[in-house]
DNA sequence: CCCGGCTCTGTTATCGTTAACCTAAACGGA
DNA sequence: TCCGTTTAGGTTAACGATAACAGAGCCGGG
């Protein structure tokens, strides 16, 4: 016969149902403290049939955890995004937390509303990955110092108390563009951001680096993308803008020899614009994307890019945050880059060229 | 100067400090009852300079609401997933509610710890879009049973108090079935399921009476994927299996001259493999996908799909949802079946061949 | 035989917030 | 002037769970 209880079952119900007190439920529930084998099993059979749940909420205000974490990242169709939160999962869920994740897809106010829902639930620490700005930082600032464990992932935002992981991206934009110019290339463009925005994206920076280092100079004609806009948009989206954003620079009348997109959803739109253009690719325009989502290895030509250890990045700061809950919340940040590794395929490489 | 509190600040701290009682304080956060303005704003001014932050599971436990809904799906990286959770994350933000998001990546045990989880933290709905599962429904009808408003999205599971959301996607793979029969293709492979775990894949059914319907048989030979894992597979590395049974296909001594994919990804995977081959589409093999992401437009050539409409499917979802948390929470059941619409593009029609 | 320690269970208070009830002053119309 | 209504705010008792303490029975060693 089926319950059409409207109100949950409590540990009450059960205390009188098993005639026991509630505390002798709760601890036949939490195994903690000593209950009789009898009582037990009875309790726990009465348990089972009037199908009990705990209230997360009333444990969570007593005992003052929640077994919880937050996680926090802008865009979910995002396969970076999706790596990242494979890792944080990994992790957590060996250690017993459950993982809530908040999208803050548009703006600094919905990261700034995340935040604030994660916290006011009050889940045990919370996991950033979302890119900075300036509310945003600044309610983060302030959860920090009301105590909240907060890991960052990629988040161009430092605090005394606040862990960072990170993937070397500088590094990585730089190796890119080299290996763009060692193979010979002297135009090099870069689809994905405007120039000004461009100071917070650090692959981007490394990009500049190096072509500053070997003598090349910044075209800003050759420097597509954004719309000011770049930022705010859903991420696979941008594949979108790699398809507009090389189509513009094929319309130069000096159009670059090679391109460095933003990402591989970048890169792949700039991929179909070029063979939409009748042009081969690396014969006539080279290719790098970034990130090496796994549909990198397949398109054709296969696209060279630039590999980050996504899922260690997010098993990194979930151990870092665990760290911190578990153990002394005022304890110094600590912080972590991974390195990042430049996954050369056929799309800046001409078919053959090497072995 | 910065608060090191260990201990975030309660109405009590700011009563005390404001020279009020909780009671009072707890009027002016939640702007109900009579407050005098003089005091209102002395209140105002201590808990803002407290920095202080409402209990969450105080406050739920109270009133028996947490102004939350949580949301469980499968594959995080899955752009219909992401699309689906916008459309619900609208309809929400609107109404006021916060959406929690669970990920149940790789099984039905996973699936019931979401439920668990979310349910154990009070949620005051839930939304389910994983597929279904033995366990998972079982646990889903003992929460609706309990009383937590659940609403469906494309689950293969009913309860005469959860309402459903889904696509057409029977019709959908008929029709584009029907598409590649009209084109005169009599060896129609699909990739992405095995003939026995597609029982529960529509528009493989779909797939199935079409080729009923037109009199042609199906060849077990050219039905491939899943290699009975795939139900577990994280989404976006269908792509994989549409690469892999592509090739597969192709060893055939007969192969197919039309393939459909699972979904545009495993289609995307297919395309590279069939170009890998040095085959032209659509002369050689003509490729029907299923979803239309934003990708599938710019294939080269552009893919020809399915479309559903995800973001209504998830807004309809949210809005049923919300009903019962609001309203009626027994009323009976709703049902809602979006239309898919067939997107022809270039990869199963020769170019030029229509206008 | 007594006492210390283990086993089992109950009692009480509390986590932070708010609904419900209550008091009391101020106000305004008859 | 009187009384009902509005305004302002305090008091009490929950919401459901558990930590801390307390007490009662039992066992075994000195």
């Amino acid at each position: 016969m089926k319950r059409l209880s409207k109100k949950p079952v409590t540990l009450a119900d059960i205390a009188a149902q098993a005639d026991v007190t509630p505390m002798t439920v709760s601890r036949v529930m939490n195994q903690s403290g000593y209950v009789h084998v009898d009582t037990r099993e009875r309790v726990l059979r009465v348990a089972r049939q009037m199908n009990y749940r705990p209230n997360g909420l009333a444990r969570g205000l007593k005992i003052q955890r929640t077994e919880t974490v937050g996680m926090v990242i802008g865009d979910i169709a995002n396969p970076f995004a999706a790596e990242l939160t494979r890792g944080v999962r990994e992790v957590l869920e060996a250690r017993g937390y459950t993982l809530f994740i908040c999208i803050s897809e548009h703006s600094a106010k919905e990261d700034v509303q995340a935040f604030d829902s994660l916290a006011d639930h009050r889940v045990d620490g919370i996991i950033v990955a979302t890119r900075a700005s300036q509310s945003g930082n600044e309610r983060l600032e302030e959860l920090i110092d009301s105590g909240v464990p907060v890991s960052l992932i990629g988040r161009d935002f430092h605090h005394a108390q606040a862990d960072l992981v990170s993937a070397d991206n500088l590094k990585g934009g730089y190796d890119a563009t080299r290996h763009l110019i060692a193979a010979g290339h002297k135009r090099i463009g870069f689809i994905g951001v405007s120039v000004t925005d461009g100071v917070r994206l650090k692959r981007f920076q490394g990009y500049l680096e190096a072509l500053k280092d070997h003598g090349l100079d910044v075209a800003e004609d050759l420097v597509v993308g954004g719309r000011n806009v770049a930022d705010q948009m859903p991420g696979y989206s941008t594949e979108e803008m790699g398809f507009d954003g090389m189509q513009r620079l094929l319309e130069l009348k000096d159009p670059p020899t090679a391109v460095f997109a933003r990402n591989d959803f970048t890169a792949m739109g700039a991929l179909n614009a070029i063979k939409r253009a009748g042009l081969r690719i690396p014969e006539d325009i080279a290719l790098m994307g970034y990130d090496d989502i796994p549909l990198a290895s397949h398109t054709s030509p296969a696209l060279t890019t630039v590999r980050q250890p996504t899922r260690d990045q997010g098993k990194a700061a979930a151990e870092f945050l665990l760290r911190r809950i578990e153990g002394d919340r005022e304890q110094p940040r600590e912080e972590k880059a991974f390195p990042c590794e430049l996954v050369i395929r056929e799309s800046t490489t001409v078919i053959g060229y090497q072995n």
